[in-house]
DNA sequence: ACCGGAAGAG
DNA sequence: CTCTTCCGGT
């Protein structure tokens, strides 16, 4: 059915929220086609169509139309908004999809970020933590996984070091608005390139639950990249569109099982929301570990509307965010999660095949009415109709797990990462000119890396982005590993296989298929990243700098971008609240677990993976290069004082703060209200979440200490998504 | 149609 | 910062 467009779904809502947008508060173009994207009643207007992610603007006058009266801009007109939506090239929010007029793609990975990256991972119960590799080492001030860049790199760590700087990119990045490493490198491009250059094989197997090889390399070799995406996609839906929407009519591109929606699987917690979501994944475990029945209704993701519990809404996002992260990123994925097992990739080209050509047909069924069924809540609809691949893929081995790999992180001392990243030099892509100026970075680079200087060279430490944060395991890497005693990372500068450094890619299209990866990577890695428009810096690549590895990392999310698009992010183990026990027990079944994590918990409750991490942990982000951004990074430092001391929240602005109490209060009224109620069950009520869980579902253990501070991190999300449904009108209202 | 620079508004 | 405007180029 449908297309996703046409259901209404295709795009997570967790992707609407506005929210947090940096600098504008108002409304931005990506979130707005998002929110034509998901009403039908814009369905000729603008509709998902073709891969995933991938929409088309069936009528730009009317698109653009609206988009000015939402802005109160009624000189726009589709080529002024295209314009803003080539601005988000760079930003990887969104790829033209060439060659189809009208159609561009979303890039999941960033839209997350960009949403949510003050998603106060710092709450984050301390079940949750037990499943990620959080840094908390000191524990005050975790904030959650390294998922969030911002997070990354935040914690303490160094501030004034090289770290702190990054921080501050990487709260850009989270943004969304820094291109992130775009320049440079993603993790995945790490990867695979530090395979590749290795020569390894990586290929393949990845997945071999066992384990890799272990130690270092191992965990290399467990997760490639790539494998690791459709692997973790027949895992939580299979590739098989498990939303239903067999649509893709493109077999040919990569796994999404729908065409249409973004998410491979619905993202709803349907069958193949759930999928997402709740995927079996968990090795660890969740019931457990998911204390708060999330309430299945109101996960955030059901209806097409907004309709979702703050509190879910948090964890999901919480979880997804970092799923997303990790996923895209494979190797930090499976970092974060020693214990899971990888599932043994299936061939994914059989699948695809083989779906394509049902989607094809489905598709085209579906295209042309979409009318009836409209399931907005997947969870139980998909889950029971379409079942969309046989579990066989899913899992493959249901749960094995092996026992930890070997690699654990936790434990680990920075030391051995298995990834090296490289880092890219400082874009100096397109906009030489804006980067050239900041001098701030003197701070940054004073300490240790100069960055820019080296533009071409790409260098590799260890690190890992995301697991940087926290864990600390970031480690150093595998191949080069680096890592110094010290702990902080060390930078390796290895000359990037030409490779990388020498092509250009072109792209901006990314397209469907290869090069959209290889875009990626490359851009990632080369110098130039950002689309580059740079005819060619072409930096003398490797060399340069070696000294002074600037730590552009990578991004996270690069990597994963337009993967990410393609292919949805495992939740990440622990995690899924909602939808798993309900859900998923529903669907488990069906589910093929992928990952799985050890269950560490069973025995203890959660003992958390030690993934403690030092404190200071090096984390090396990535970190953008684009100095373009100005951001200075005395004021993120001060952000992250700020931070510590009051965990929970994020660093906003006053006012903020203070309509937020003023929220809070409310919500508190409410809150009783609506215990009350709550046992009626009502569903879309959003407000609110916060109440509910608490009496229902008692909270493990592990988690009761955060629980204060989890409720009251809850709160501001759940002000934030109050807010951010109010927002969310088409219209505008008046202007 | 699409791209992206430049300037500028908010 | 994000987006709006303009605009020259493909």
């Amino acid at each position: 059915m449908k297309t996703p467009g046409d259901n209404g779904i295709a795009f997570p809502e967790w992707a609407y929220k506005p929210e947090s947008s940096p600098g504008s508060r108002q409304i931005q173009l990506w979130h707005f086609i998002l929110e034509l994207l998901r009403k039908e009643e814009y369905h000729d207007v603008i509709a998902w169509q073709g891969d995933y992610g991938e929409f088309v603007i069936k009528d730009p006058d009317e698109v653009a139309r609206l988009w000015g009266a939402r802005k109160c801009k009624p000189q726009m007109n589709y080529d002024k908004l295209s314009r803003a939506l080539r601005y988000y090239y760079n930003k990887r929010i969104l790829h033209k999809t060439k060659g189809k007029k009208f159609t561009y793609k979303f890039n999941f990975n960033k839209l997350v970020l960009v949403n949510y990256p003050l998603i106060d991972m710092g709450s984050t119960p301390v079940f949750l933590r037990a499943h990620l590799p959080v840094p908390t080492g000191a524990g005050t001030h975790f904030r959650f996984p390294p998922s969030t860049p911002s997070e990354v790199l935040s914690p303490n760590e160094d501030l004034r070091s090289p770290g702190g700087m990054f921080s501050s990119v990487a709260r850009r990045m989270a943004r969304g608005s820094v291109s992130d490493c775009s320049d440079g490198t993603s993790v995945n491009s790490e990867i695979e390139e530090g395979n590749g250059g290795a020569g390894e094989e990586r290929g393949e197997r990845s997945v071999s639950g066992g384990g890799g090889p272990g130690g270092g390399g191992g965990y290399r070799g467990i997760i490639h990249p790539r494998l690791s995406h459709e692997a973790l996609f027949r895992m939580y839906g299979g590739p098989g569109n498990p939303g239903g929407h067999p649509g893709s009519r493109h077999a040919a591109h990569r796994i999404h099982p729908d065409s249409l929606s973004p998410f491979p699987v619905s993202p709803l917690p349907g069958p193949g929301g759930a999928g997402l979501l709740a995927p079996p994944l968990s090795p660890m475990t969740p019931s457990s570990h998911l204390p708060y029945t999330p309430s299945p209704t109101l996960s955030p993701m059901l209806g097409s509307h907004f309709s979702f519990n703050p509190e879910d809404m948090k964890r999901y996002l919480q979880a997804h965010t970092q799923s997303v992260y990790n996923y895209g990123l494979s190797p930090r994925a499976f970092l974060q999660y020693p214990n899971i097992v990888i599932p043994q990739p299936h061939r994914p080209a059989a699948d695809k095949a083989g779906l394509s050509g049902e989607r094809g047909a489905a598709e085209r069924a579906g295209r042309g009415d979409r009318g009836g069924e409209r399931h907005h809540h997947p969870s139980l609809a998909h889950a029971t109709h379409h079942h969309p691949h046989p579990p066989h893929s899913a899992h493959p081995h249901t749960h094995s797990h092996p026992m930890h790999h070997p690699l654990h992180l936790g434990e680990e001392p920075p030391h051995m990462s298995p990834f090296k990243f490289k880092l890219q030099p400082p874009p100096l892509g397109r906009k030489h000119k804006e980067s050239h100026s900041k001098p701030r970075q003197s701070s940054l680079s004073s300490g240790s890396m100069t960055s820019t200087s080296g533009l071409g060279s790409s260098l590799s430490f260890g690190s890992d982005l995301s697991s940087a944060s926290g864990s600390g395991f970031i480690s150093a890497s595998s191949s080069t590993q680096s890592l110094n005693s010290s702990g902080l990372p060390k930078i390796k500068v290895e000359p990037i296989s030409d490779i990388e450094s020498e092509e250009e890619v072109e792209v901006t299209d990314i397209s469907d298929e290869d090069p959209d990866e290889r875009d990626e990577e490359f851009k990632l890695f080369s110098p130039r990243h950002f689309r580059a428009p740079e005819p060619h810096r072409h930096h003398h690549h490797h060399l340069a700098n070696s000294t002074a590895a600037p730590q552009h990392h990578p991004h996270p999310d690069e990597d994963l971008d337009e993967d990410v698009f393609k292919a949805p992010a495992p939740p990440p183990p622990g995690l899924m609240p909602f939808f798993t026990s309900q859900h998923t027990h529903s669907n488990a079944p069906r589910m093929p677990p992928a990952l799985k994590s050890e269950p560490a918990d069973h025995g203890d409750s959660n003992t958390p993976p030690p993934q403690t991490g030092s404190v200071e942990a090096p984390q090396t982000k990535c970190i953008p290069l684009k100095l373009r951004f100005k951001r200075r990074w005395s004021e993120d430092q001060r952000m992250e004082a700020s931070q510590e001391e009051s965990d929970d929240k994020k660093v906003r602005p006053e006012e903020e703060r203070e309509k937020e109490k003023e929220k809070e209060r409310q919500r508190q009224r409410e809150k009783e209200r609506e215990r009350e109620r709550q046992s009626n069950g009502r569903m879309e009520t959003e407000e609110n979440g916060t109440g509910s869980r608490e009496e229902d579902s008692p909270p493990p253990l592990a988690y009761e200490g955060s629980l204060a501070t989890l409720l009251a991190s809850q709160r501001q999300v759940s002000a934030e998504l109050h807010r951010a449904t109010a927002q969310l009108s088409l219209e505008n209202k008046d202007c």
